[in-house]
RNA sequence: GGCUAGGUAGCUCAGCUGGUUAGAGCACACGACUCAUAAUCGUGGGGUCGGGGGUUCAAGUCCCCCCCUCGCCA
């Protein structure tokens, strides 16, 4: 038994996400999670929410609460809906946790004390009605370049001139409007990374088996221009792990607080932290190479925009920290989903977002989409007849299908259990041999994390049922040859569970649905395909089931289209 | 402008280190079947593999130039 390590990049505390962010790391993850558990192996799988940082607290501001109220609130939206959609985390924490600011403040004296860290002193943005430091983005003024009067601090969205807050004309926060701006010196940590440069270079080559997209990333950020730079660790925040050395204020770093991004990947341990303290269990048995965390497999999910801190700043925190944390083994990343002809949009509500998804169709549904177009090799788009088709051909019409006519015929020819008699011939020996083939090959997919191929394999086994069926005919057999009509029901009703068991990764619902008509408990992974399909004995009862999948009508599917096309405020 | 990844049948995509007539699903046409959510199964039509040049006995697959998308960065 193999034991993984498998976790999903965390989501922004703030506001609910769309499904491009669930397919590009929460929902793969849980893919895979599902199936090594499946496969009978331990899994430890971990997201949670990144909650620190000026977003958070201007989100908290405008909804009139105080910032942890708001976070927490927020935390459990996001818990609610990641249930809805069936991910099965092990634990889904929070990056404001007490575990998580001790192990940040942790890995910052570690740095400190490997000589890692090094105090910049920088001119910033101070907004004296705010009280606060200001982000780039936070200042708008006129564009020096192009005269767009709402240019940001750090760009002009109008002629994507890079900017500098000092460059813009009449510059004033976002935040209160006030212009009594003033740059102030202010120290900040850096973390070393130009110091480290060569040994992270070396472990990204050493991965030759990573997808093209995490390490071309990954040595884009290590060779371009001067090479991979060092990287401010503290902001001028209240919000968020306040910079301390042991326990004591960081000496000129009062008032500060670590960078979101500091403290987010470190998460990762310290939700693992908080999983243990829940349950009793052992989390440093998950982290710790000197605690029984060699034999680990550590995988991360995420999208393309998170790969640069997981490639090079999250192991630089690592590696420098100079103790046996366990370090990632895998990097599976993700391109992004479009939606219909454009990006998703958050701001203008342009497409599907989680919430919403639900409201309309159960979990499976999105689930099977999602997964079976990942963009994986390059971005990939959304667009309502691609997903009405795919819904309705592979789920109703393969796989819901195939259990309606094989439970219907059942029951109408010997009643609801599976019937006695008859005896296997060539056309079973046939299944039986693609069969096996066929879910080899899909364990093979599901092992290298290759999702479309994983898909599509699934969807031909759902297929060779009916090919079966239609193969052997037994509603034909039934007037010459009873004896051997029970024979082809019974093999197929006893491809219901191998279905479920195959399938639950993608569509745990589904997979449920099916067990239960079938009336059986066992889960166990079709290692022997003939020995799985005779699982279930002649006489067992079994339920003919509901419609497993409905289809999307053309109606339901116009109404959407324009529903989500981009009017959420 | 630099960099990354792409540009393969109407649509969505497979095609590893170059090697027999370029594949799948959907859509389309025809046929079979009638147990089933008018579902299923079979057969077939359809591509000068973005354009041009080169290397090779042989290139979608390698090299060069150009065009076009997506994203990141300046």
């Amino acid at each position: 038994m193999a034991r993984h390590l498998i976790t999903s990049a965390i989501p922004y505390i703030n506001g609910i996400k769309h499904l491009g962010n669930l397919v590009g790391s929460q929902l793969p993850a849980d893919l895979f999670a599902r199936y090594q558990r499946a496969r009978g192996h331990e899994v430890m799988f971990i997201c949670a929410t990144d909650e620190h940082g000026t977003p958070a607290e201007l989100a908290a501001a405008k909804a009139g609460k105080p910032v942890a109220e708001y976070c927490t609130e927020m935390h459990e939206v996001q818990a609610e809906i990641a249930r809805g959609f069936k991910l099965s985390f092990d634990h889904f924490g929070r990056s404001s946790s007490a575990q998580n600011r001790k192990l940040t403040q942790h890995f910052a004296v570690q740095l400190a004390k490997a000589g890692l860290l090094r105090e910049v002193t920088e001119k910033q943005m101070y907004s004296k009605a705010d009280g606060r430091f200001l982000p780039d983005r936070y200042i708008e003024g006129t564009c020096p370049n192009c005269g767009f009067e709402s240019a940001r601090g750090d760009q002009c969205d109008n002629c994507t001139k890079q900017l500098d807050p000092v460059d813009l004309i009449n510059p004033h926060s976002v935040i209160s409007g006030s212009t009594d701006l003033e740059l102030r010196e202010t120290k900040h940590l850096f973390l070393r990374q130009s110091a480290m440069k060569d040994q992270l270079d070396a472990w990204i080559d050493s991965k030759t088996d990573w997808p093209i997209l995490t390490t071309s990333i990954a040595k884009k950020w290590l060779h371009d221009g001067d090479g991979l730079q060092d990287r401010g660790i503290t902001r001028d925040l209240s919000w968020g792990v306040p910079a301390q050395f042991e326990g004591a204020p960081w000496s000129g770093m009062e008032g500060k607080v670590f960078y979101v991004w500091f403290d987010a990947p470190i998460e990762y341990l310290a939700a693992t932290q908080e999983w243990a303290d829940k349950t009793g269990g052992d989390w440093e048995r998950w982290w710790r190479t000197d605690k029984g965390a060699d034999d680990v497999t550590y995988t991360e999910f995420m999208g393309k925009d998170n790969v640069p801190f997981h490639t090079l700043s999250f192991p630089a925190t690592i590696l420098g920290s100079n103790e046996p944390w366990k370090l990632v083994d895998y990097i599976k990343s993700f391109n992004y989903l479009n939606y219909d002809g454009g990006q998703f949009s958050t701001s203008r509500g342009r497409g599907v977002f989680m919430d919403q998804a639900l409201e309309i169709l159960p979990a499976d549904y999105w689930r099977w989409w999602l997964l079976s177009h990942a963009p994986e090799s390059a971005d990939s788009e959304f667009t309502w007849e691609n997903f009405q088709t795919s819904v309705n051909k592979d789920l109703a019409d393969v796989l819901g299908n195939f259990v309606s006519r094989i439970t219907k015929f059942t029951r109408s020819k010997f009643g609801e259990a599976l019937p006695e008699g008859g005896a296997w011939g060539e056309q079973e020996d046939a299944l039986i041999a693609e069969l096996t083939t066929r879910i080899r090959a899909y364990e093979t997919h599901m092992e290298a994390m290759d999702i479309r191929k994983s898909a599509a394999e699934l969807r031909a086994i759902w297929v060779a049922g009916n090919e079966y069926l239609q193969a052997s005919a037994p509603w034909s057999a039934f007037k010459t040859d009873p004896d051997r009509a029970a024979a082809i029901a019974r093999l197929a009703l006893n491809l219901i569970p191998l279905y479920a068991v195959l399938s639950a990764p993608f569509i745990p619902d589904a997979a449920d649905s099916m067990l239960g008509a079938m009336q059986t408990e066992d889960r166990s992974w079709p290692q022997d395909v003939k020995a799985a399909l005779t699982a279930l004995p002649a006489g067992h009862a079994f339920v003919t089931p509901e419609v497993l999948f409905r289809k999307i009508a053309d109606e339901e599917r116009e109404d959407w289209q324009k529903r989500f096309a981009g009017t959420r405020d």
